[in-house]
RNA sequence: GGUCUCUUGGCCGAGUGGUUAGGCAGCGGUCUGCAAAACCGUUUACGGCGGUUCAAAUCCGCCAGAGACCUCCA
């Protein structure tokens, strides 16, 4: 059964996908899943990613479970940092966000983030805020002050449900800035902004201006899902205020539920401090490929703690990382490189099945990935055992990758396609291995060593065993 | 000031009433011409003090420390 912590709840929940318990997995509509992206004015750093990163893991165990999913992700391209930066650099908000969109979407590739069905932008949902602020404005719900439209929160009993906030808190908050508002009521959010002359704009029926920041989302889910979807997430940093007022707005609007379950994942810390940018504790995935890391060691790092729980970035684990994954490497190696026939061992059927069962139930589990990869590593051990009795036969190397794949469909390290350093050509490298061999058989140890050292300084290296030398890259 | 979360062995991290998670590092071993790589093994840890219970890392209370949200944020 797959359960899902809730934020709404705030208690672990069956997923009953469409709100209605079906007899098999089968029989669900595709799940909705709507998360919120990126706002595209700069880099994103690793700690955005870490989210982004527990999106990927969301859809991709659905789909290992045999869910069909629908998801979306948005692109924040107007705000007030995207029209500052694009004014600050004399050209287009259009050209200044295609720019950091592109580089988002090559960073999610980097890391083995599946493409998602849908990333809609904010600029091209105009049309579905202005349907959502016309009902809110026909209800009654929305003032304006000069050209800005604002929702009344006072008008809206529901509100704080999510965060769990009182509204009349809000009011007494130290660290509201009352300066920047000019609202009948400080708790009161923007759904239409007020622009100056060299700001960018759009027409609604309600006046000339740009969205807001919370509109988008309501919109986008409204164009694309048009009811109650099953799946919003987003970091913890969004739950207060802008899911909040994501419920408020939409529920106002539609008069039927928002969203079922609502899932945030915790923040990646720096020196156990919120990495953001404004604080400038912050890595970028190129940051950290220049410094020689690979993104396949970045995406295992950032999964292996579970999504709802605090995580303390470190380079010194970073370095770690890359040595668990050259166990994983290790296995598949020794599946690739059998030739021997034969049946297949009834205990490796076994420990398949076993594997497969508890990495399920751990996911099962509001996605516990660090016991997931316990019980994966679990069997790694296992699997070396039965491989040092007796090298896998053909059958049994083929139903190992098998499993393999059906856990990388979940975790996305395995299999994971990386550019090689390599400059020198497979047959290169096995002419070295040759030539090094025949060294090795007239005891010229200097000559061995010496072409080890080359194809090491190559970034190739060199495992002798007694089926004969085998290479792998660094 | 208000709201909430976390504290697990040298390090990182699951578990959340009774069953040795796992990974990294270190150490020991196997293999090897020597290495490297790989593989195997590596003796039970849960912030402190109370309480509940036959039984607590797990539940409750207090204390200490850390972090997040209340403002743009993943």
């Amino acid at each position: 059964m797959v359960k899902f912590y809730n934020t709404m709840s705030k208690k672990i929940e069956e997923f009953i996908p469409g709100g209605e318990k079906k007899e098999s997995i089968n029989d669900y509509p595709p799940v909705s899943i709507y998360s919120c992206g990126p706002t595209v004015y700069g880099f994103a750093h690793i700690g955005n990613f870490r989210t982004f990163l527990f999106n990927d893991i969301l859809r991709r165990f659905l789909k290992f479970r045999g869910f069909k999913v629908n998801h979306t992700m948005n692109i924040t391209d107007v705000d007030d940092k995207t029209i500052k930066g694009a004014l600050s650099e004399g050209v287009s908000l259009k050209e200044y966000t295609a720019r950091f969109t592109d580089i988002f979407f090559e960073d999610l590739k980097k890391l083995n983030i599946e493409e998602f069905e849908h990333y809609p932008r904010a600029t091209d949902s105009i049309d579905a805020m202005n349907e959502i602020i016309n009902r809110l404005e026909k209800k009654g719900l929305v003032y304006k002050d000069n050209n800005s439209i604002y929702f009344s929160i006072s008008k809206y009993s529901d509100y704080g449900k999510l965060s769990k906030i009182d509204p009349e808190s809000i009011k007494s908050g130290t660290r509201y800035d009352t300066d920047e508002y000019h609202k009948d009521d400080i708790r009161d959010f923007a759904l239409w902004k007020e622009i100056s002359k060299e700001e960018p704009g759009w027409q609604i029926d309600l006046g000339y201006g740009r969205p807001g920041w919370h509109i988008e989302c309501s919109a986008m889910i409204r164009k694309i899902y048009n009811t109650t979807i099953d799946i919003h997430t987003g970091g913890v940093d969004l739950v207060f205020p802008h899911h909040e007022n994501e419920i408020a707005q939409s529920e106002a609007a539609f008069d039927e539920p928002f969203v079922r379950y609502w899932l945030h994942a915790e923040h990646l810390l720096v020196d156990n401090s919120k990495m953001s940018k404004s604080k400038g504790n912050f890595y970028t995935l190129n940051d950290l490929i220049e410094q020689g890391f690979s993104s396949r060691a970045i995406r295992y790092l950032l999964l292996t703690a579970h999504y709802r729980k605090q995580f303390n970035f470190t380079l010194d684990n970073l370095k770690n990382a890359s040595q668990p994954l050259s166990r994983i490497d290790n296995l598949v190696l020794n599946c690739e490189k059998s030739q021997k026939s034969g049946e297949i061992r009834e205990l490796i059927k076994d420990r398949i099945d076993k594997l497969i069962n508890d990495f399920t139930s751990s996911l099962d589990n509001d996605l516990n990935v660090s016991g997931a990869l316990g019980h994966f590593f679990e069997a790694i051990t296992d699997f070396n055992k039965y491989y040092t009795e007796s090298n896998f036969t053909l059958e049994e190397s083929r139903i190992i990758l098998e499993c393999l794949q059906k856990i990388d469909s979940v975790l996305g390290i395995i299999f994971f396609k990386e550019e090689k350093k390599v400059s020198l050509s497979e047959q290169d490298i096995e002419d070295y291995i040759i030539k090094r061999d025949n060294a090795k058989k007239d005891k010229n140890w200097d000559e061995a060593d010496r072409i080890r050292d080359l194809l090491l300084d190559k970034g190739v290296v060199l495992e002798d065993s007694k089926e004969g030398t085998r290479w792998k890259t660094v």
